[in-house]
Parts: C-alpha cells; structure tokens; sequence
DNA sequence: TACAGTCTTATATAAGACAAAAGATACACA
DNA sequence: TGTGTATCTTTTGTCTTATATAAGACTGTA
C-alpha cells in the first residue's frame, strides 16, 4: 500500500476492495480472503482492513457473517429491491423487471439541466416494465446520457434481468449511488394510464431519481410510476 | 461498567450514553464529556467508547466535529424532517408542524390487530397539519395506545411545537425507531380533500409508517397524505 | 490591534492481542 | 457402519494502546 498520498490507510484499502470488487476479482455471494489475507496483501493490519470492510458492509457492497467469511453483494438496482407489500399485512413481494425498449433521443432543455449536460446532447431513454405476481404495477423510464454509456444494447440489458445498476458496474466501470428519491402522487396520464391498465386521471405514484456517480456528476434520471390500489411501495433499506 | 455480561463492552456503553441522553443529562446540541472522560467513567478504553459513539452517529442521536466534540442531536421526528422540494429545482423545504387535535378513542379491530393490543383498547388520535410557506401540504392522522403513553395533553404536545418523538423521548422515555414508511398514491375522499383544500378524488400521496420502540413493540401508527401537485415528498436521510 | 506561533483538548486512525462463532475433522462408541 | 461429540482451524468480532490530525484558545510580538 502506497504511503505516498496523506490518505488514511482505510480509505485506501476501501479503494483498493471497490476497485476488484468492480473488477470482477470475486463474484456475486463469493468470499473474499479473509481480513488477515487482505491486511498481509495491502501491508496494513487486520484492524485496517476491518475499518475498510466496515465502510463497505455499510454501503451495502460487502456483507458478513462471523467464523464464515465476508462476500460481495448482488448489486441490484433500486426498483429491483424495493418491496411491494399488500395494504393490510406485512412481507411484501420484490417486483420482476421486464425491459421495454431502449432508444436513443437528444436532450431537451429540462433533462439537459438535470444531467449537467449540453442542449441537443445525445441520451439513452430506457424504459421498464415492473410486475409483481404476474400483474403490471408499475412503469419506468430513465435517461442515461451516450457519452457515458457508449454502445448501451438491448441485449445486454437484457441478459442482466433489467439489472441496470450491475451493468453500469460491469460493462461501464460505473459504480452508481442511488440519490435521494422523490415522491408524488399524479393523475395518470393517458400513456402510463395504457401501460398500467388503469383509467386516465387515475392516481399514480410517482417516483424521481437522481442516480449519480461517485464523483457526484448525474448520471441516471429516473421517473417511475405505480399503481397503488392493491400493493403500498416499500423503499430498500439503507441506500448507501 | 459490569462486567458480568456476556454483552459486548461497547453495547454496554451504547445503552449507557443512550440512557444518559434520554435522561436529559446533556441537552440537544450540547457536547457530551470527551471520548477519554466516557472512558474512564465507564472504565474502557477510548477505542471502545468510539466504537459505540460510531453507532449513535450513525443511527443519527449524535453527531461529531473533529477536534471539537461530540453533541447531542435535535430529536425532530420523521414528517418533521423530511423535505419538500420544488419539481423542478433543488433544495427543499422543511415543513411547520401544526396541532390539529388530541383525542381519546377506542380501537377497531384493524387497529387493534396493528399494533397488538385487544379490540377496543384506549387509543390516542393525533391530528397534525403540515405547512410550506404558509401553505397547507400535508395531513397526518397518528393512533398511539392509551397505556403507554398516559395523560397525554394537548398542551405537552403544543409545546414541543408537534414534536411527537422528542415528547415520547422526554416525557414517556421512550426512544422510537421510525420503521419502514409504505407510500401510496390516493384519491381524496372529503375529510382529507376539505383540510388540504383539493378536489374531491385529486391524488393524494399517501405515507403508512409503524413506529416501533427498540424492544420491537409497535407504539405509533401514522397515516399521512399529501398534496403534491407542486412539491415533491423526500425522505429523511438515514431513519436509524 | 493584528498576526503568527504553540499549547491544549478533542476526535480520527492504526496496530496488535485476544475472544467468539461456525464449519470441518477426528474419534469414541453403539 | 453409522452417529454423536469433542476438538481443531479458520474466520469475523471485540478491546486496548499508541499515535496522528483538527480546531480553537492562548500568548507573545510587532
């Protein structure tokens, strides 16, 4: 571990841990070396190492579980692990994503501003498909600017189960932290009102997002809609 | 400390800091005794106060300035510190909280079932307005049992200026975890739709939330809608 | 008075020793 | 040959000690 730079040795060896985690060194639910091997590899103690898996525990990256080992968590996205939990009762279901389309526009005034990029900007619209026991329940749509996301395919989209958050991770070297979440309530417009099967002027939930990088600069603009007769929206815990 | 338990010394330090502050040993916004003092009052080392201290940040009871102190949070409870942001802008808004009424009635079987007490058992109901510049936004309607919080008063209410948490916390010594928050997106039906000034059956956004203390017992049940035709609901960081 | 050093007191970081938990293995015994 | 039990090994978890860094107060000097 270098000690060149006035950085804290843990905070080091959290890059260190994110940039193979990123790289692919351990898959999904694989083990990492134990906190001895990791503290032998970057020339620190296992109190180091442990401060740093802390950190990433706590972001939800790593999780642990103690005389067994620590293990690489299945970065799903937002919507992905929200819960969706009938109005009188406890539990709650996880939604099936289903991709819809993925088509490449040009940015208007409003979603240029959002994404801190120029007018006329070239960006990815994504749009996705929530159901929860079979049934249609909600609507996505996210802007991903080009730039950032070159050659974003349908396929590979796909092949990831709508898991958007994992591919920015794999194919973009993008590690995307979801920002804060605003919520409304809208009247259903007659597009939304089509796709989620209910009557125009419907009330709908809506969901925006702002997912950003870690150097803070947006990367994704999210706008969601729900149903919300039957099922309440439950967001996932800790967001890191 | 004792140490008769097989509880972990930094647990032990936690319910000890946790119980000083309820008991009002140190006010909001107040420097609690410096790491080492905790130490030797407690007979553990620094490392092991940290420790505990790192757990009461983070579930947001304190916060720490380096080199300065470590300080008691202002206790505000969940509506209260959530924002309202304007759709298209940044920023956001705090809410005034506003007293609408205290009154005492018996459960229903829902409501019984909710928050696990027989049918017909006292009942507090709690109304509370919420305000944005000026303007009426949101309703919350709050159920919470006669027996563990007793002579409840309007006046204690409204000198908190509708502070629910920080009343339970000093007056009934009860510390609540703000659980999971369900959101919804509703019709106004005409109670609501006459207080929020909406049409009748305009969205609404709807927030469901159980709060519980930390042995896990549901004490507060709130039903809250809002008008969101202007301003957008965000979440509170980090509900401990 | 303004400024720069330094002193004091706080939190922050790092390392090492030891404890507890969970599996894996070996062994006694029916 | 199976079965339960003790023990060993590997892993995360806890705790202390030592030291670094940050912030503010104090102090002497121009």
């Amino acid at each position: 571990m270098s000690k060149l730079a006035a950085i804290p040795l843990y905070r080091q060896v959290i890059r260190e841990v994110t940039t193979a985690v990123d790289a692919g060194e351990w898959n999904a639910d694989e083990s990492l070396p134990s906190e001895n091997d990791l503290a032998r590899r970057f020339g620190v103690s296992q109190g180091t190492v442990r401060k740093a898996l802390d950190v990433l525990v706590l972001e939800g990256v790593l999780y642990r579980r103690q005389g067994v080992g620590t293990f690489v968590s299945d970065a799903s996205d937002f919507l992905a692990q929200a819960m969706f939990v009938p109005l009188s009762g406890y539990g709650g279901e996880k939604p099936k994503i289903e991709m819809l389309g993925c088509v490449r526009i040009h940015a208007g005034e409003q979603l240029a501003e959002i994404l801190g990029l120029r007018r006329g900007a070239a960006l990815w619209q994504v749009r996705r498909l929530l159901r929860v026991a079979g049934t249609v329940i909600g609507l996505e749509e996210m802007f991903l600017p080009e730039a950032n996301f070159p050659n974003l395919e349908m396929r590979r989209i796909r092949e990831l189960r709508g898991n958007l958050r994992e591919l920015c991770w794999r194919d973009f070297g993008m590690r995307l932290k979801d920002g804060e979440v605003r919520y409304r309530a809208v009247p259903a417009a007659s597009a939304e009102a089509r796709l989620l099967q209910v009557e125009v002027h419907e009330p709908l939930l809506q969901l925006v997002r702002l997912a950003r990088d870690f150097d803070g600069k947006p990367q994704v603009w999210s706008v969601a809609w729900f149903r919300s007769e039957q099922l309440a929206f439950q967001a996932p815990p800790e967001q890191a």
